[in-house]
DNA sequence: GTCTATATCATGATAGAC
DNA sequence: GTCTATCATGATATAGAC
């Protein structure tokens, strides 16, 4: 609140904390991750992180929110831009997917250092076993989410509404994956690529478009159960997007 | 050794041991679960634990290898059949991506008790902090995937290598997503679905087969320093498969 | 707002009796 | 093989001086 005195200091050491911490977060997990090492590593009294931030559970949903809030809103914007540009019609399922994840990899690309270590933090924030980190990210995706799915249904009327949540399912976890990246990746292959690291970045949004849009368009199956086929029928309603 | 004293206790002990670590360690993470806490649910002693296995991270071990050895035995035995049905032949893409995918969850299903929280637990496995963890899952996985990766590859000679082991990457993190199933669901949607729950688990292999291949077989993505568009070009070789 | 010092508790692992 | 008891360590969080 009094910003007069220590102006300086105060957002700083508020700021290295969220620093630390969202690095050592995104590499040893949440429980994996004591508070001693966040704040030797921000150069910060073990004391002051709990002055700022009251508890640890508090740490990481800081750390979270400052840069989910950011990415949050911009997809909303930019959904909100491209339905008013659709003029009614249903959009594109590309363009809502590249409204959705794209914004997300473009974002961390922007903010140098810190951008891309959030990505593959949040990458693993879905996947956390702690329960209080479920539910925050829950109530913090909540909208986004509610109006994405609403767009996918108005996009893709001829796929049942069951089919499309277990796709977007599905593709946050190919994002999420995506995210881990290299390091996850050389779990699947030890040779290296003719490319560079820097460059592998710089292509792996459209990489990874291709591969969501493909799986969201994919030919919707067929279940046993079922007795009429499904199979012969598609999602994919404009194949050259 | 001595299996002739107290053989059944003893293999009870283990067992028991080992699906309580199952369990736990999908639920609440390999760090957030603390050796005590897998023994008091055993029903054994804390040193009973350390005598079977020696550490926490022996356990762990040993709770991912009981299930993965016969998983990964089972991708290996039908990879070979098929190809040795094909006489020579490149498998179809989908074919390749059952055996791999399809022989995971169909193996899970199969173990009662216990099936479906190894593979849950295997789906948080990957996104593991630890790094013996990963380290341990690469060795335990570098047949099969060595195997599979070059399967893929003749079976799509057309697509850049590059592109396969990323699009395989993506494969995984949705499977992983899949499989960590209604609870990490619950996170996208709140409405309930008209079928069953038991249904949803029927129906989650069709499903994330369809979208497997299909992100498998989009066309390719276009980048942006390249000079000649590839983007036309298509991964998609037997479509109706 | 920041520090030192500490309270309180849980952890992984082991020693040693049985 | 299984138990009790314990060690050594590191965890979160806070009290209180400055």
């Amino acid at each position: 609140m009094n910003k007069q005195t220590n102006e300086q200091s105060l957002k700083d050491t508020r700021e290295r904390i969220l620093d630390a911490a969202e690095q050592l977060f995104m590499k040893y997990g949440y429980d994996g991750t004591s508070m001693r090492v966040v704040t030797n590593e921000a150069g910060v009294n073990l004391a002051a992180a709990n002055y700022h931030f009251g508890s640890k559970e508090s740490l990481m949903q800081a750390v979270l929110r400052r840069r989910l809030e950011v990415i949050n809103q911009e997809r909303l914007r930019l959904l909100d831009e491209a339905e008013a540009n659709a003029g009614g019609k249903p959009l594109k399922p590309s363009v809502i997917i590249d409204c959705y994840f794209g914004t997300l990899l473009r974002i961390a690309a922007d903010q140098k250092a810190g951008g891309e270590t959030f990505l593959r933090l949040l990458g693993r924030t879905f996947t956390e076993p702690s329960d209080f980190i479920r539910a925050f990210m829950s109530t913090e995706y909540a909208d986004v989410l509610e109006r994405y799915k609403q767009a996918l249904f108005r996009s893709l009327p001829d796929v049942p509404k069951a089919e499309i949540v277990w796709r977007f399912h599905f593709m946050l976890g190919a994002t999420s994956y995506a995210i881990a990246g290299t390091d996850a990746l050389h779990l699947v292959t030890d040779w290296q690529f003719d490319e560079g690291s820097a460059e592998q970045d710089k292509n792996l949004l459209p990489r990874l478009m291709s591969f969501l849009i493909g799986g969201l368009r994919a030919p919707l199956p067929q279940f046993e159960n079922e007795a009429e086929p499904t199979a012969g029928k598609s999602a994919n309603k404009d194949a050259a997007a």
